[in-house]
DNA sequence: TTTTTTGTTCAAAAAAAATTGAACTTTCAA
DNA sequence: TTGAAAGTTCAATTTTTTTTGAACAAAAAA
């Protein structure tokens, strides 16, 4: 072994340990694992970075490079750079909590809150079918509790990203 | 087909529609389709059911009921209820918010944000290993970053709580 | 005690999700 | 134009997660 190759219980570089970091985060928060090693590396490098750059140093595939960029994109959580003025794309990380959160909220989590209402209403509809009344009112109550909960979430996501924002 | 067998496309009766509405929202908080769907199950029921009653009615293994069950236990978003004077276990749906999230919190998210925050301990000890100087005040940097971070996470949970408990 | 009912555990199977890589498209330079 | 570099797409593969079900354990009834 040469002794500048380290053993696998060798320390972590910084930048290995930040990617480390956000690929469990990723995981935590129900991205793919590939999407938070992206984001890692660009998050610990100086410099923006090509997609050759993460392919080669992360070892994917030029696919999970170009997908986990797209959905960073998307998220807000990476932008292009113009860099080098070469015709290659750079990318770098954002690192503002705000807009990293609002990407999400907006990308993750309305998206399937507005699916969430959507059934609730559906589910209104077939109280109709119920003729127990008895029944029927449990239902009535139940479908009140979830509303409740929807208010609320409703109100909670603005109020975090308030909280975030500086 | 007899009468009362419905097609594919005909109405959810409405205990089937909040079976389906929680195991979606099961698989949007990252929590297995099943323990959606089992306490979905019990948050339609007016009466405390049994892990037989789970099994039979959403067509589950007995393996699955008695995992799931385990987990909502732990969540805190089903109890043991006694009925009937019966020696089978029956469970109940909790329907306070608070404790959902609260068994939430405590179980899926502080584990994480602690496992986080060690993590970013042993970054910084590595820290030390960087030997350029602009290199390492960069990471320094992002270190600061990612601990501004963790701090509003911090404050944030309690926040979310408090507003969530009524 | 023995049998039956109830519930748990965990290895194996099935299902779902992520990743790959080869074919394809786009873009620019020669 | 043509060729090469850069990037995208998506069917096939790999990996991970969930679910199953049979063996086991616990507890009460017979």
């Amino acid at each position: 072994m040469h002794p500048s190759d380290q053993p696998d219980t060798a320390k972590l570089t910084v930048d290995q340990r930040l990617v480390s970091f956000f690929r469990d985060g990723a995981k935590i928060v129900g991205l793919p694992a590939s999407v938070g090693e992206i984001f890692g590396l660009l998050f610990a490098s100086p410099k923006p970075l090509t997609m050759a750059d993460l392919v080669e140093r992360l070892n994917i595939s030029k696919g999970s490079a170009s997908q986990g960029l797209k959905m960073l994109r998307t998220l807000g959580a990476v932008r292009d750079v113009e860099y080098d003025n070469d015709r290659k794309g750079y990318f770098e990380a954002d690192i503002e909590l705000k807009k990293l959160v609002g990407g999400f909220i907006r990308e993750q989590v309305r998206p399937h809150m507005e699916s969430g209402t959507r059934k609730l209403g559906e589910l209104e509809q077939d109280l109709d079918t119920v003729s127990d009344p008895e029944l029927r009112a449990f239902y009535e109550n139940r479908i009140k509790i979830i509303q409740r909960w929807s208010g609320k979430a409703k109100l909670v996501l603005p109020l975090l990203q308030k909280f975030l924002g500086e």
